[in-house]
DNA sequence: CTGTGTGCAAAACGTTTGCATGCCT
DNA sequence: AGGCATGCAAACGTTTTGCACACAG
């Protein structure tokens, strides 16, 4: 995603209010590689604006996901998470500790036969691996 | 998954029963590429025994992916989808009319790079495209 | 001042569970 | 006969919605 400064100045260019709810969605989301769930954000900006309601926390993920600020990563089918990063790059998640990972380097980037590329368009594209990480084993 | 009549076996093998319901699933499963869910299960197996319960289907699917048969496949944050193809292939997913199709064609393994593999043992791995099929576009 | 955003409560949705009954082996 | 399977209803966890009020622009 953008910068929070950059990202206020979106929402105001399509007329979208800038709220400190927003702003400290923002905030949070901002650099953040830890893929969090709508309540793990709800739960971190309770920290420090302890009246926000879950349903400002849905919606705001929600805008923000429709402008392409950040990606619904579906890696958990109990939830959605979200990501900031919006460059295409691995994920591994631990099975046990349910801790979702990024993998940047030694990218291979997996390509579409010709024959399917005239019946599907892709948009984007989603590599997960799942198993144990080295504290679970 | 393996052919309806070794599934019997394996599951008397484990003295867990052979009802009508299990078979009418195993039977729905058996070469099945449409990547059902739950529900489409239920819809299907309802027409030929219309008085099964969801809770028998997600029983039973749990059953069978337990046991490795069917694969649990993550695509859909609304619900989950199976597999009855155990072999690792990509799927591409229309987001207009959410067909899931499998890719088992130019099929090229990511890898993960050797520190990773330090940190982190994979089981598994899946590769999803998301965009528009010729249909919808 | 206008219209968008917020927050509550309730609904919606897919899934899971407790439990009494049924039936496969 | 014994124990696993079934199916109902209720519980569950997450996400969505309707609506009145609040507040940013």
């Amino acid at each position: 995603m953008d910068t929070v400064d950059n990202l206020v100045e979106k929402f105001k260019s399509k007329r979208l209010k800038i709220t400190p709810q927003r702003l400290g969605i923002f905030r949070i989301l901002e650099g953040n590689s830890t893929h969090p769930s709508a309540e793990d954000v709800f739960k971190e900006i309770r920290e420090s604006y302890p009246t926000i309601s879950f349903t400002t926390v849905y919606k705001t993920l929600e805008i923000m996901e429709k402008m392409g600020e950040i990606l619904k990563v579906t890696i958990d089918e109990q939830r959605k998470h979200y990501d900031p990063d919006t460059n295409v790059h691995y994920h591994i998640i631990c099975s046990k500790c349910n801790k979702i990972s990024d993998i940047k380097k030694e990218y291979v980037k997996p390509r579409l036969p010709r024959e399917v590329l005239d019946e599907f368009t892709p948009s984007s594209y989603q590599i997960s691996f799942y198993g144990t990480c080295k504290k679970c084993r």
